[in-house]
DNA sequence: GATCAATATGAGATTAGCTCATGTATATCG
DNA sequence: CGATATACATGAGCTAATCTCATATTGATC
């Protein structure tokens, strides 16, 4: 016989009872199966936790040195009960956000806080390192929400639309395509396209417009922060493809401008991803709706 | 089912191994044991501790907490085991001693400074509080070790002896009686007794001489310290009776003299209690032999 | 898409722990 | 000081949880 959590129980409430009789009770046991357990750990321990010469049993020396760790131990165990049984009301929760899209860390933070407010219990973070499989570590459970525009057909995984954008061009104001209306493929050729350090095939405008059409820019820069983009473009050193929030959100400035990709614009629908498990969650179901809230106020240039 | 160790040991040892096979091996139990017992703790709390959608199982967020619970409480347990396995090799042990001579704290401490260089895992104390009932104490384990001037026939208990002593009368170098060669009872009648705060059936003088000679005298003033006491009795407060060692062991002063207590003087043992059952262990029997030591170096008034 | 490795599942066996009945020891009260 | 009550110990048999063995199923890999 090992230690175990009713060896802990049964020492403590002994003690806290002041008796074997009391202590079944409280434990809801009958006195012979206490009066049992204690001769079997103290077999197993090789030393007597109570001292049978006095009447209502008293620790022994040995005794409240185990009483001291069951007073120790059983808090804890407790304490992760009562975490679990939150954890299985959905009171607790986890809300790793994976981003595929780079930009989205800039509507996402308003969204995250207000959902915090509402959800203080909910262990909230975004985990901008899993853009490359984003879909793959909701599977896994590394994250609970993907942010993605590229709608996968995965068992088990849900896709809710959150918000369509357009992928627009920005490029300096003094950039011969800066008259143009819009811009279109061909256009691309010989210009240096400054993005996000993705994959070619996460970029929209590569997924959409480049590929298809068969065209490869001069040269590409990676950039991480949006605000150093816009810089760089304002600045000539190259052109980029923004969502158009992304260009709206940050302050107008003479410097750039942005204009449609083909004569009809592109369009992207942005998805949150979620296990099929979890989407009936309310805290997850909350996340969506503050988050389609955001966007809303993004579509009229309001974030 | 509850939470137990083995729900703990199982999880922790499938995330260390990375595997449920290789778990069960570490385990020494089936892969499907634990495969069981997953599903177990699982139902219980509600929640899957593992993602499925994974091959070699991985914890979910859930199971991350639980494995954070598991790497807190298992140490603690395997702590207690150790901390037992020692108290029943008698490496740790207590030694806890119960003094009803009040003046034994005076010869004990150096016996347990020494003590404690052998035995540092032994939790050594002192407890004076104890002294009405140290045999009492002794019988229900509040103290090891009883130091008693009165054996009794208690079943299991054990008196071993520890040294002879004499009380002896303590009286101002001037008081009337300083010039005897000895004292008796009726010379405490009309006398002030400066004596320990314990009741009188504690105290030698009564019991050995006093209460058969149904001699009273004419005040008893308590007090607690030794040192007090011989300063009192230099300053001609009262008289005293020390243990012959106690007033050998304070510096020889002239403002008092010691005389014998009756012709022949009074001679008494003291000893140290133990339960039987300890009464073979090697701290104890340490304990003794020191004691004894210590006692030598008392009778020659080297302490 | 086939094969391999890893986990899940079901049925039967095993054993740990429980209950019931009763024995024994310690307190308590007259 | 002895009788009675109270508290704990013990033994036998039972129950149920956990394990093992065999096999099915599922996810990974090439």
């Amino acid at each position: 016989m090992y230690i175990e959590f009713r060896h802990l129980r049964t020492v403590k409430a002994i003690h806290d009872t002041g008796g074997v009789a009391r202590a079944a009770d409280l434990l809801n046991t009958t006195q012979s199966a206490l009066s049992h357990q204690i001769k079997g750990i103290e077999d197993q321990l090789g030393v007597p936790l109570f001292v049978r010469r006095s009447r209502p049993l008293k620790l022994s020396a040995a005794g409240q040195r185990f009483l001291a760790a069951a007073e120790a131990i059983l808090p804890q165990v407790a304490a992760l009960e009562d975490e679990f049984t939150q954890i299985a009301e959905g009171r607790i929760a986890r809300l790793h956000i994976a981003i595929e899209c780079h930009a989205c860390f800039e509507w996402l933070f308003p969204v995250l806080e207000q959902f915090r407010k509402a959800w203080p219990e909910v262990d909230v973070d975004i985990r901008p390192g899993l853009a490359f499989d984003a879909i793959g570590a909701l599977s896994r459970e590394e994250v609970d929400v993907a942010i993605s525009s590229d709608p996968e057909k995965i068992d088990g995984i849900e896709f809710a639309p959150l918000f369509d954008y357009s992928p627009v061009f920005v490029a300096a104001a003094n950039h011969p395509l800066a008259a143009r209306a819009f811009v279109e493929a061909e256009d691309f050729r010989g210009q240096t396209l400054i993005a996000y350090p993705v994959d070619r095939s996460r970029l929209d405008i590569f997924k959409l417009l480049l590929a298809p059409a068969h065209v490869e820019p001069a040269a590409i820069r990676r950039v991480e922060l949006t605000a150093v983009i816009l810089m760089l473009v304002a600045a000539g050193r190259g052109v980029s493809v923004l969502p158009d929030w992304v260009v709206r959100a940050v302050r107008k400035s003479a410097d750039y401008v942005a204009l449609p990709i083909t004569e009809q614009g592109l369009t992207r629908r942005m998805y949150a991803a979620t296990r099929s498990e979890d989407t009936a969650q309310p805290h997850i179901a909350h996340f969506k709706r503050l988050a389609r809230q955001e966007a809303v106020k993004l579509q009229r240039g309001q974030a």
